[in-house]
DNA sequence: CGTGAAAGAAACGGTAA
DNA sequence: TTACCGTTTCTTTCACG
């Protein structure tokens, strides 16, 4: 598991560009950084092996997809032991409502995001694959409003980067 | 806004194909869903333009981007008014460090995913940018020890797709 | 929905700074 | 070592059956 890598300005400005679309062509990079293509190439093919770049991910719109409904799930897992928690993640982890699994600090041990169809849907969630699991302590349910990604995660400062 | 979209047993093999690595060719794809690629290319344009696929993105890993540490903020902003909320929303989803804010039901109003370089980091980014805002009422951190993303997001049965 | 052809992009070597 | 150029290979895309 390495530490950070040191990025150019030619590789913050592909990063930045392929965040707002994956697809984007090595030809239409190379014309906005100003580099040839297949110097892009290198460059992608680098990030992609140096672990930099992790894949190209499809973001679906889970309310097209009949779950219009999102929620976050506090967990609280008793005792908190590895026999435990780590089956429990597993098995949350395959769950087709399940869009993300935090562990966390603090009382509450872990976190998931889910996409469900409707109240119902989520009640039945909650009572069938949690709280009716021995290992399953406390849940509390949050309802989400609305959601918003951020924009592309850039390097902390344009200088230090430990190698 | 629309409601879920009708997809048959071929969308649904397209879309689980291209959540696992959204780079594979039509080619590819004709070959393990069983049609022809131009096929292939027709149902993910309609996927596309209906809406169910939102954006081809990059998934970045914010150790190597210099940010190992992640964590959340639970926010109180007080009071939640429409005046407030918004700016807030915007000013935080436009740090560097937020990768996402979710807006929940219950006592925290927002939910925010960070990543940042340190613990010294984590603590400029809540004293300068949550904590000292007049709106932000209060601030729970929780740091994140794991993330595990989930699989594709599949609808929820074979049966009643209302569209 | 499949076929086949044309346009276009990606990948790979070689080459020069 | 890194960027660029040109060629080959493959993919995408479109018109048509």
């Amino acid at each position: 598991m390495a530490e950070s890598v040191v990025l150019d300005p030619v590789d913050l400005h592909l990063l930045r560009l392929l965040q707002n679309d994956a697809r984007t062509t090595y030809r239409d990079l190379a014309a906005q950084v100003g580099v040839a293509p297949s110097t892009c190439l290198d460059r992608v093919t680098r990030l992609r092996r140096s672990g930099v770049i992790l894949g190209h991910r499809l973001e679906l719109d889970p309310a097209k997809l009949g779950r219009g409904l999102q929620a976050l799930l506090s967990v609280q897992v008793r005792p908190h032991r590895r026999e435990l928690v780590g089956p429990f993640v597993e098995r949350i982890r395959a769950l087709p409502e399940s869009l993300t699994v935090f562990h966390l600090t603090g009382p509450d041990d872990y976190l998931v995001h889910v996409a469900v169809a409707d109240m119902s849907d989520l009640q039945r969630l909650v009572l069938d694959e949690f709280t009716s699991q021995r290992e399953v302590a406390r849940v509390e349910t949050r309802l989400i409003f609305q959601r918003w990604d951020c924009g592309p995660v850039l390097p902390p400062s344009p200088s230090a980067q430990s190698g």
